[in-house]
DNA sequence: GCTCTAATTATGCAAGCGTATAAATACTCC
DNA sequence: GGAGTATTTATACGCTTGCATAATTAGAGC
C-alpha cells in the first residue's frame, strides 16, 4: 500500500548529557551481555536507539566512548559504597562493617561488574590514558578506605598512625578486592552473606579489633 | 638474475607438541603485549613464524587456541608457586609462608600475567567453556591453599576442623589474590617485598597464629 | 633415490569493523 | 509560520578479521 521506499528514521533531539548517557548505558550493556568484543559501534547504537553515526557525535573516537563507559562503572559502584555509609550508624566500627558489607553484597558484587571491569583492566596495559584513570580510581578507593580504618581503631582506643593504617589499607583493600572477585566468579557456590562475614571477619582479625559497636547499638 | 617471482617460504616440519607450544607461546605474547584484541590469526602467526593457515591445521578455531592459552597461563603459575614449595622448609608454616611470598613475588606477580588473565577473565561471563575452565582451576587452587593451612593450624596445635579451614581459605585465597592484583597493577607504588610482607601479617592476623618455625629454624 | 603422506604455504572470500561525510530533519528564535 | 542551525540519519569506503581450500613441499619409509 505505501509505495515510498525506505521511510527514513524518525527521531527526537534529545540533551547532550541524555544522549551521553544513553550511549555509555547502552556500551554497558553489550559489554556485559557480550563482551568487549561485543561492544561495537554498530551493536552500541541499535541498543540506544539511534544510528551508528551519531556516536561519532558525541565522542570522537570509539575508544573514548568505552574509556567514559569504564569510568561511570567505577563511579557507579563507589557511589553506591558511599551510599551505603550514609545509612550507617555513627559508630565508626560500624561504618567500616558497613562499607565492607556494602562491597561484597548487590549489587556491587555482580559477574556484570566483573565482566565490565576486567574487560577494562586487560587495556590498562596497553593504553596509558586508561591506566591513569584505573590508578586515580583505585588511590581513591584506598584512601577512603584508610580513612574509615583510622576511625575505626580510634574507636577502638587503638593507635592509628600512618604507617599503619597505610599497611591496613593495603590489606583489607586486598581482602575486599580478593572476595568481590570470589563471589563475582562464583557466587553459586558460596552461601548468603557468607562472603560478606567471612570479609567482615578477616579484617577485624587484621586490626585485632570487633567490628560491632561495644555497649549495645541503637 | 633470479626469475622466479616471490619464492616460497620454505619451512621445517615439527612435530605436534613443538608447534601448539610454540603457537601457544606466540599468543601470549601478543596477549600481552597489546591485548586480547591484538591477538590476530596473523599477528600470532607471524610472532610464531608461521603462515596463518597452520593455526587452524592445530586448533579448529581460533577461539580453543585462546582457552589453550588460558590454560597454559594458569598452569605457569600453578607450577611456579608449586615450585616454591619443593624448595621450603619441611614446617607446615614455613611452607604456607613460602607460597604466600611466591604468589606475591616474581614471576608470578607480574603485569603481563595480569593482562592475560583480566582478558580471559572477561570472557568467562560470556563462554561457558571458558567458564568450566576457570572454575576448576580456582577450586584446584583453593584446595591446595586448604591443605597448606590445615597443616599450619595443626602444627601450631590449633584445631583444623573442615569448616574453619574452608573459610580461612576463602579469606586467605581473597588476600591474595587482592594483593597480586594490587602489585600487578601498581607495583611501583609498594617497597619490594611490601606486599608479600603484609600478606603474610594479615594471613597470621586471620589464622592466630606465626609463620616463622618455632624453635629456631635451620 | 623414489614414493607417499602429512605438514605447511598461498590465495581468496565474505563478513564485520571503525570512521568519514553529505543529506535530511526536528527544534529554536524571531 | 519561516529561516536557520544543531542534531540525527544515511551511505559508503577502506581495512581487518576469521576461516576455507587448493597447491606445494619436507621428511619418513622402503
Amino acid at each position: 500500500m505505501n509505495a515510498q521506499s525506505a521511510t527514513r528514521k524518525t527521531f527526537r533531539r534529545e540533551g547532550e548529557d541524555k544522549r551521553r548517557e544513553d550511549l555509555i548505558a547502552a556500551t554497558l550493556e553489550c559489554v556485559a551481555e557480550r563482551g568487549l568484543a561485543g561492544a561495537t559501534v554498530r551493536e552500541i547504537a541499535q541498543r540506544a536507539d539511534v544510528t551508528p553515526g551519531l556516536i561519532r557525535y558525541y565522542f570522537p573516537t570509539k575508544d573514548d566512548l568505552i574509556g567514559a563507559a569504564y569510568r561511570a562503572v567505577m563511579n557507579r559502584m563507589t557511589v553506591q559504597a558511599s551510599d551505603a555509609l550514609q545509612n550507617a550508624a555513627d559508630d565508626p566500627r560500624s561504618r567500616l562493617q558497613a562499607f565492607v558489607t556494602a562491597n561484597l553484597g548487590e549489587p556491587i558484587m555482580d559477574p556484570h561488574n566483573l565482566s565490565l571491569w576486567a574487560g577494562f583492566i586487560a587495556l590498562v596495559h596497553a593504553d596509558p590514558a586508561m591506566a591513569s584513570a584505573h590508578h586515580d580510581g583505585y588511590l581513591g578507593f584506598r584512601d577512603e578506605l584508610e580513612i574509615l580504618i583510622r576511625e575505626a581503631l580510634r574507636a577502638a582506643g587503638k593507635p592509628a598512625e600512618h604507617n599503619h593504617t597505610r599497611r591496613h589499607a593495603i590489606a583489607i583493600n586486598a581482602i575486599i578486592d580478593g572476595l568481590w572477585l570470589e563471589g563475582c566468579l562464583a557466587g553459586d557456590i558460596f552461601d548468603d552473606g557468607e562472603l560478606a562475614e567471612t570479609g567482615v571477619a578477616a579484617i577485624e582479625a587484621v586490626l585485632g579489633i570487633s567490628l560491632q559497636a561495644e555497649g549495645g547499638a541503637q
